[in-house]
DNA sequence: CTGTTAGCGCATTCAG
DNA sequence: CTGAATGCGCTAACAG
């Protein structure tokens, strides 16, 4: 008795088990404690059991928080992302989280509407939790954003899109080249009155990039390019049957549609289905993604298929190489696409 | 001259801006630079003036990790699910984070796999983030992890599941009740030899609970309800069509199949489309979830929606209530479910 | 291999 | 309304 009590206990000790404690307890100093925890084997097998006995008795549990301060760093990586209600972005993450998991580190997950100024400040929220590194939707962000990633002097990895310049590391595809491997597809096919047709195309300039790189292989096949429908609902199956039909409406005599992804692609044939309308007898209708939805369907769907789930898994390994030590040049990837050419084109 | 340059810098200043640089730039003490960031009414307007100009200035960015430790928490809420694959975790996730993200609040996700000790494991990790509180899936959770959560006095909701006891609060569906309210369906149009087919049963619990339910409606119906199949594949629209096959050579008498969820029905759907067999005449198919796909098939898939946006909402509020200060009684939902027939039954 | 010392950046308490 | 002092829990640096 006597030494109990500290007396003070200015702020709330909240009674959790510390480093301290554990010290005391296995009758060590606290860094010992520490090192158990961090780098087992700089400490002596004996102490090291002693200290885990320790751990296990008091049901010890780390304060990442105190460790992050003291060592300038946790063990999160903000995951940022434009939609958590697009299939795409989910892949992706899946991909991020599953490689990332076992090596300790959490995603911390945060999405911004596809609005730049909100991604500016969720990064400046997400800095301020010290990540070891970051993973970010897209080439394109706000001078400020770029400037505090460059700034934050950590691991910084752009995805979904490939493209010349990067802040650090990039894995992504090449949208214009999507647009125009399908697109020529489409004119190799015969087709020859084609159509874009997407929604809230402006939302995500991705979705641009593609269609102008359709339009342009198009008009270098003589073909207009132009024919573009796109409405402002989010891009559901529901949404790809009303633009079916609504494209048919606008252009009667479109032999084509090119669908931004395959969502409204399946929605189209799941409708051309309903109406007894022949895909691609009566108009061929082409998609983007190459989600599992697309094979099933009766015609199966002509698609281009990107490997977003392996495009995940590339962006996590950059960030541990970077974490790992690897300096020098921008780690760039490529991811690449296939196209799937079904029975629907 | 002078002052300057404290001369030790033992640990990497690392560089960044902090409250005191902002303090000294401002020519205030660090607290009120402190008040101006997180309580803005207790300062005066021209010393707020002056200190926002000067956060402007130098570019400064809260450490979140520092406050954190100080206050002993950080803004931070982990969501803890079985799985990133299953489309019925992305919706609740996406309710969750779109309720919570305008309130500052930062998503730590983590994915358990279906795997109880490491949910445990996470459940350690995760609180050493001294988050403001936790959501995780389900109701059944080793003991060791249930202490931790009741030992962290913070917010806690489990989702998923809607039960008689809880940690803390609790949000979810009661699946007995779900595979009972579709048997009864079945049954009351007419089926007599139902079979229910799924996949991975028995790593996800909720699975058998709706199982049991059917199986209890059907028997005091006095059908036999032991009729079950599945196999061990994750739950594809290729795997439904392919069950849906197998159920029908196992079981050459069917008239209806009750599937464990709505990809596999809508596999079996359009593997039917495929085949020419005809839905609900050659056979009925029933699903659960309400993927939006289910209502865009031919035959339209007749299933038990579950509002899993608004579970996610109903999480993320009942954990800001809590915060609020909100004590008491657990906080209980039951989130309900719809039956929705369709054509395929 | 182990311990001592100091301090990460901020918010809490208490005083003016 | 403003400021000074103190410590959150842990780890980096430096001895021994």
């Amino acid at each position: 008795m006597g030494k109990t009590e500290r007396g003070r206990r200015r702020h709330k000790g909240v009674g959790r088990v510390t480093l301290g404690d554990v010290a005391k307890h296995a009758g060590v100093a606290p860094i010992t404690v520490s090192r158990v925890m961090n780098n087992p084997d700089q400490v002596s097998e004996k102490l090291r059991k002693r200290v885990e006995q320790a751990v296990d008795a008091l049901g010890y549990v780390p304060n990442l928080i105190a460790g992050g301060l003291a060592s300038a760093g946790t063990r999160v990586i903000p995951v940022i992302v434009p939609s958590l209600s697009i299939l795409t972005y989910i892949d992706v993450i899946h991909g991020i989280q599953q490689t990332l998991e076992d090596t300790g580190y959490q995603l911390l997950l945060g999405s911004t509407d596809f609005d730049l100024d909100r991604e500016a400040a969720l990064i400046d929220t997400v800095l301020g939790y010290s990540p070891s590194g970051i993973i970010i939707a897209g080439l394109r962000h706000r001078e400020r954003a770029i400037q505090r990633l460059e700034a934050c002097q950590r691991p910084v990895v752009e995805i979904m899109e490939y493209g010349a310049s990067c802040i650090d590391s990039n894995v992504g595809v090449d949208n214009a080249e999507v647009g125009r491997c399908m697109a020529r597809h489409l004119v190799e096919r015969g087709y020859r009155r084609i159509a874009y047709v997407g929604s809230r195309m402006d939302r995500d300039y991705r979705t641009i990039q593609r269609y102008e790189g359709h339009r342009e292989m198009l008009e270098l096949a003589g073909i207009d390019g132009s024919r573009l429908l796109q409405n402002d609902e989010a891009a559901s199956y529901k949404t790809g049957g009303r633009l079916f039909m609504e494209a048919m409406a606008s252009y009667p005599d479109l032999d084509a549609i090119h669908f931004t992804n395959d969502n409204l692609a399946a929605g189209a044939i799941l409708e051309a289905n309903r109406r007894g309308i022949r895909v691609p007898d009566d108009i061929a209708v082409a998609g983007y993604l190459g989600l599992p939805l697309s094979e099933c369907l009766t015609p199966a769907l002509t698609t281009v298929s990107v490997p977003r789930f392996e495009m995940g898994v590339q962006a996590a390994k950059f960030l541990l190489a970077r974490l790992d030590g690897e300096q020098g040049e921008a780690l760039r990837c490529d991811i690449g696409f296939e196209l799937i050419v079904r029975d629907s084109t």
